[in-house]
DNA sequence: GCCGTTTTCGGCCCGACTGTTTTCAGTCG
């Protein structure tokens, strides 16, 4: 049985293969919509399949479910065995250099034999590939350095690392004295959890110079593109970063354009159309039978209003639904980080942070927090300096010393982060764990064990009815560490039914659970708490990320046990 | 390949930039 991941990259590379046969584009784009689709679903592709509800999602058709049918069943579909068997393997490589599309690699390949990297570079350093009609020296030169640079070109990025690049740059902009309005848009803004690329909007009626400031950007490593409203530079990390800069009137529509998603922004120019109006990032067109006069926009939700639809948050804007949600009136009203009175599942010196427990709790009521939960790691992680029952007994000594004191308005509430053991047993033994404010399990080892033995053994925690939160939940680490095997739709059910709190670590490295799950969990009652898991006093701040992913998953302040008073979660660890 | 107030065929979102052309195809987002 093949998982949805799965069998969207088999889609995904149809849509490449038929690229390089030379089919119909629509046809591909139906492929690629069709992966998008299959990843963002969060029922269970089994039942979709059997109940016959899978034909009814809009973009699938009589073909894709019936392929998406086999491969779900048997692993394999030989549409996709015979069209890969039919292209030479190097060629799904090669297309994806910059510059080089289905027509050009089409080209190399069969006027120069060109069916991967290696025979590609050859080519372009003999200077064949420039004799070729519609190439020439510049177009060989930069496929030359697309292949160099292949690896930097090609990776994602993570949110903050990105967000770090891109606010000196923002800040620029914003000081040029011809910039009337400047945003950064893109996946950045959308808050995904990586980032392609940098995309930069600014409003001006004299673009040139502010064209020139951003290209020649400290920093700067190659300009790939410089025109008259439009610029790319690429940075030294393979960074890209694109500036657009259009007149005032038309901010708000670019703004929108360029924040997309893709898949919501085709949502939208299908509404517009149906409204007798073409949309682009330039604005309404009245087309035929159409409004008499298009409407403009002075702020990003006049464009929306226009379309019948209230402002909808650039978290939300990736296609799932939000359109519908909005034009129900059923958006959510999504969690701040001023909602925050506290967080949960903090460390400190005493297993492998680096603060001490009255610099955690200073640094909390710093940040205008009534509480702030410790839980360092248990006697297992010994990598981590884990504490056996001993050491926690005088950390609780401790709390108690400093709660007692008077020093600190804030509260600090005991915990652990238990280790998840083998078999799902926990690190600390029941009567010890009854004696903590709070209890945090997570998993440490054995990230490699099947699907169903690793769910089986993350359930088994959930169940305890000491434990409070599971940690982490997939122990994924952007851009280093894939999650582990994990049926989380079954984990969720699990969570719902032992009233255990699925954490949203808010490490910007994990930010775990993955963003795509929290609108199910909240539907089934599942309860979160956006935890920093911070190591030292900056790192609380992490929380600020979680947040981030927690509005991504179209999560309110009721989903959010950390947005209740201190009384209120008291209440709730007690129940 | 999908879809239907255009309803089983003939459309499918829209525009900027580059490089190679000599008016535009290809790529990208």
């Amino acid at each position: 049985m093949m998982a949805k991941s799965e069998i969207a990259a088999v889609l995904d590379e149809i849509a490449t293969l038929l690229e390089l046969t030379g089919e119909n584009p629509f046809k591909i784009r139906a492929y690629s919509a069709g992966a998008r689709t299959l990843e963002s679903l969060t029922e269970d592709l089994g039942e979709l399949i059997a109940t016959n509800k899978l034909e009814e999602i809009p973009g699938m058709g009589e073909a894709l479910v019936d392929k998406i049918t086999t491969l779900h069943r048997d692993g394999v579909l030989p549409f996709h065995q015979k069209l890969k068997a039919s292209i030479p393997p190097g060629l799904l490589e090669v297309i994806q250099i910059p510059g080089l599309g289905p027509k050009k690699v089409r080209a190399l390949w069969t006027q120069l034999n060109i069916d991967d990297l290696a025979k590609l570079e050859a080519a372009c350093t003999s200077g064949a590939v420039a004799d070729l009609k519609g190439f020439g020296e510049k177009t060989q030169v930069k496929i030359l350095e697309g292949i160099k640079n292949r690896v930097a070109y090609g990776k994602r990025h993570r949110w903050y690392e990105a967000a770090e690049v891109a606010e000196p740059i923002l800040a620029g902009l914003r000081a040029l004295p011809q910039t009337q309005r400047a945003e950064s848009a893109g996946s950045l803004r959308r808050s995904r959890e990586t980032v392609g690329d940098l995309d930069f909007l600014v409003a001006s009626s004299d673009p040139a110079p502010i064209m020139a400031w951003f290209v020649g950007y400290p920093g700067v490593k190659e300009v790939t593109a410089h025109g008259e409203t439009k610029s790319s530079v690429r940075f030294e990390s393979g960074l890209q970063a694109d500036l657009r800069v259009v007149p005032l009137e038309q901010f708000y529509f670019a703004l929108h354009h360029f924040t997309g998603s893709k898949e919501h922004n085709v949502a939208m120019r299908h509404r517009a159309l149906a409204r007798g109006l073409s949309m682009s990032e330039w604005g309404f067109k009245s087309l035929e039978g159409g409004p008499a006069v298009a409407p403009g926009a002075k702020d990003e939700a006049e464009v929306f209003a226009a379309l019948g639809l209230p402002w909808i948050p650039p978290e939300l804007r990736e296609g799932n639904g939000e359109i519908e949600a909005g034009e129900k009136g059923r958006l959510p009203e999504l969690v701040e980080f001023t909602d925050l009175r506290g967080v949960f599942h903090n460390h400190t010196t005493e297993s492998d942070g680096d603060h001490t427990l009255e610099q955690m709790a200073a640094a909390a009521e710093k940040l205008g927090w009534e509480y702030l939960g410790i839980s360092d790691h248990s006697k297992s992680s010994f990598q981590a300096r884990g504490l056996d029952e001993e050491r926690l007994f005088r950390q609780l000594e401790a709390v108690a010393k400093l709660n007692a004191s008077g020093r600190l308005k804030v509260r600090v509430l005991t915990g652990s982060e238990v280790d998840i053991l083998g078999e799902g047993e926990l690190d600390f033994a029941d009567d010890v764990l009854g004696q903590l404010d709070f209890v945090v399990a997570s998993v440490h080892n054995r990230f490699g064990l099947d699907r169903d033995t690793q769910t089986a053994r993350i359930i088994k925690a959930i169940e305890n009815e000491h434990v409070d939160m599971v940690g982490h939940l997939t122990g994924r680490l952007l851009n280093k560490r894939e999650p582990y095997d994990l049926d989380i739709a079954k984990v969720i059910d699990a969570a719902a039914a032992n009233d255990t709190i699925i954490e949203l670590n808010a490490n910007p490295w994990r930010l775990d659970m993955d963003w795509r799950w929290w609108r199910r969990a909240a539907e089934k009652g599942v309860l979160t708490s956006i935890n920093p898991d911070a190591h030292d006093t900056e790192q609380l701040a992490f929380a600020a990320h979680g947040v981030r992913i927690a509005r991504k998953g179209w999560l309110t302040k009721e989903h959010v046990l950390n947005t209740r008073s201190l009384a209120e979660v008291l209440k709730w660890l007690g129940r």
